[in-house]
RNA sequence: CGGGGUGUAGCGCAGCCCGGUUAGCGCAUCUGGUUUGGGACCAGAGGGUCGCAGGUUCGAAUCCUGCCAUCCCGACCA
């Protein structure tokens, strides 16, 4: 397991702040539990989205826009939904500055008091959901398939890097439905939109379940998740999908006709996921090294670095370096050619390594000689030599086994990190030794899920998809129980 | 909002307890030279309102008070 996760005496978040800063993912921002996404780090979020939005539009969605601000009326319509974010809002309360009477610098005109307050959201079905009211009549307008790319605002209590910010990036899928099943459906489908993107292209196994009532999202009937586990033992919940019923609908006064002429209130879906999936990239994969990124998405997948004396040697390289790239950019691969003449070889080595690099060749006089490349990987931190003329295949394959071993690896501590109890003392026990998923049985009421987090601040992660009907007892109450639900101390 | 820690150059830190020249160190930066198959070396240079405000003192990075920021633990968190 990476440094960064064991080392008590080291300091996580420290440890972590200095392998983006280092990494240029990040920085602290001057803004309050916000942050600066450096470039190298924005190119990661650039390959999600792009990735994301590609599956979004398969299954037939288009992107809007939405406005930033939410007036405080809309907020409130739907009473769960507001009661579930009126602790972290962000709330605009005047439109003007003017220069001090008495002094120096700006204050707030108080002549400039907005009537209505303004939220900024955290969220955009109040406000998606007031648009829609104008946009749904008939059954022929449905279903509504619209996703938005945006960036949300919650003032959490405390922040924490990508995991938690005060603001993120994010897309946020609202959809309108005829009936129930279909919506249900359209919730189900994007759940596994979800788990088929951080499976094949982040490589990080997850599991699909329910959420219980008290995890579910403000104003839904129903949250689907995908749970994921990081190399410390902790569950992040990296995505969500929700079934809103018709709590929405009925909130913004969204009917339509139906065929047979009847009037209803349509069916409502929300998912979302954020920038938290570059926090989970990284702690699910990182090393002592450093960033260890998937290929599917690297933004550079293959780093090439000349090894020379003088700028003969550089031009001789350059010319074999350029082939070998032109000839995998054309089967689609992302390769940078690092020819700058101001570091060594053994800094670019540790510093693609740092950023995550999945592929670098080494080419130096040596290698010209023999007609051969030195390739080295990231994941297993192996080297190798291969010849030139087959390196373009080579690399193809290489990145594909890369990109597998990555998941696998990330499955095999899963698997490691599963366990299964019966009991409460094992519960505990597993708990602190281990931690990981804890499969358990569960009584199924509120009263003891809240009484387990009190006691050990594990959490029911979900009610999992999968989960088998067994007989079973609670392993706090001993009370009856049908199926085994996932704990874990999450983030 | 409670408990604890920290704030000194772009980054990481020492100095503070026990006040006393011109505030140091490592990394990074710049210049010159030698280097370049795993984070190069030598020589030189630049870079600081010591978080902010007030107080004590002949004298404050150092002591006192207040404030601000930030981190950790709690509370909070789909």
């Amino acid at each position: 397991m990476a440094k960064f996760l064991t080392n008590k005496e080291e300091n996580y978040s420290q440890w972590y702040n200095d392998l983006v800063i280092k990494a240029d993912m990040a920085e602290n921002s001057a803004v309050r539990g916000c942050m600066v996404i450096k470039p190298y780090g924005y190119a990661i979020w650039e390959k999600v989205q792009s990735e994301l939005d590609k599956m979004f539009k398969a299954t037939g969605h288009v992107n809007a826009y939405f406005p930033l601000f939410i007036p405080k009326s809309f907020l409130s319509r739907e009473a769960d939904h507001v009661e579930g974010f009126a602790k972290e809002c962000a709330v605009v309360t005047h439109y003007r500055l003017k220069n001090d009477e008495n002094g120096r610098g700006v204050v707030v005109d108080p002549a400039a008091k907005l009537e209505e307050e303004l939220i900024v959201r955290p969220t955009s079905e109040t406000i998606i959901w007031n648009s829609y009211k104008n946009w749904v009549h008939s059954y022929r307008d449905l279903p509504l398939l619209i996703n938005q790319w945006a960036n949300v605002v919650r003032w959490e209590m405390r922040t924490r890097l990508f995991l938690r910010t005060a603001e993120f990036l994010w897309q946020e899928g609202h959809t309108a439905h005829a009936t129930q099943e279909e919506a249900i459906e359209e919730t189900q489908k994007m759940i596994n939109v979800y788990a088929e993107f951080a499976e094949n292209f982040m490589a990080i196994p997850v599991i699909k379940g329910v959420k219980t009532a008290s995890e579910r999202f403000a104003g839904a009937l129903d949250t689907y998740t995908i749970e994921t586990l990081m190399q410390d033992g902790k569950a992040l919940q990296a995505g969500t999908s929700h079934f809103l019923g018709q709590n929405f609908a009925k909130a913004f006064d969204v009917q339509f006709t139906d065929k047979s002429g009847k009037l209803d209130y349509v069916w409502a879906t929300s998912w979302g996921v954020s920038t938290r999936l570059i926090g989970a990239l990284i702690m699910a994969h990182s090393d002592n090294n450093g960033l260890v990124l998937p290929p599917n998405l690297a933004p550079i997948q293959v780093v090439i670095v000349p090894i020379f004396k003088n700028p003969e040697q550089l031009n001789a390289i350059s010319k074999e370096a350029d082939k070998i790239k032109t000839g995998l950019e054309s089967l689609g691969i992302s390769v940078k050619y690092d020819d700058r003449d101001n570091n060594t070889p053994g800094f670019k080595f540790a510093d693609y390594e740092l950023k995550g690099v999945p592929v670098r060749l080494a080419i130096g006089p040596r290698d010209l000689e023999n007609g051969t490349v030195e390739v080295a990987r990231r994941d297993t931190l192996t080297k190798e030599v291969v010849s030139m003329q087959a390196i373009t295949n080579y690399i193809r394959d290489l990145l594909r086994e890369i990109q597998e071993n990555i998941f696998s690896k990330a499955l095999k501590f899963r698997k490691e990190n599963i366990s299964y109890v019966d009991s409460w003392e094992e519960f505990v026990d597993t708990l602190n030794k281990k931690g990981g998923f804890i499969y358990a049985h569960w009584d199924g009421t509120p009263a003891t899920e809240e009484k387990i987090k009190e006691m050990t601040k594990a959490t029911i992660r979900c009610i999992p998809l999968d989960s088998k009907e067994e007989e079973g007892k609670c392993i706090l109450t001993g009370k009856p129980s049908t199926k085994r639900v996932l704990f874990a101390r999450a983030y």
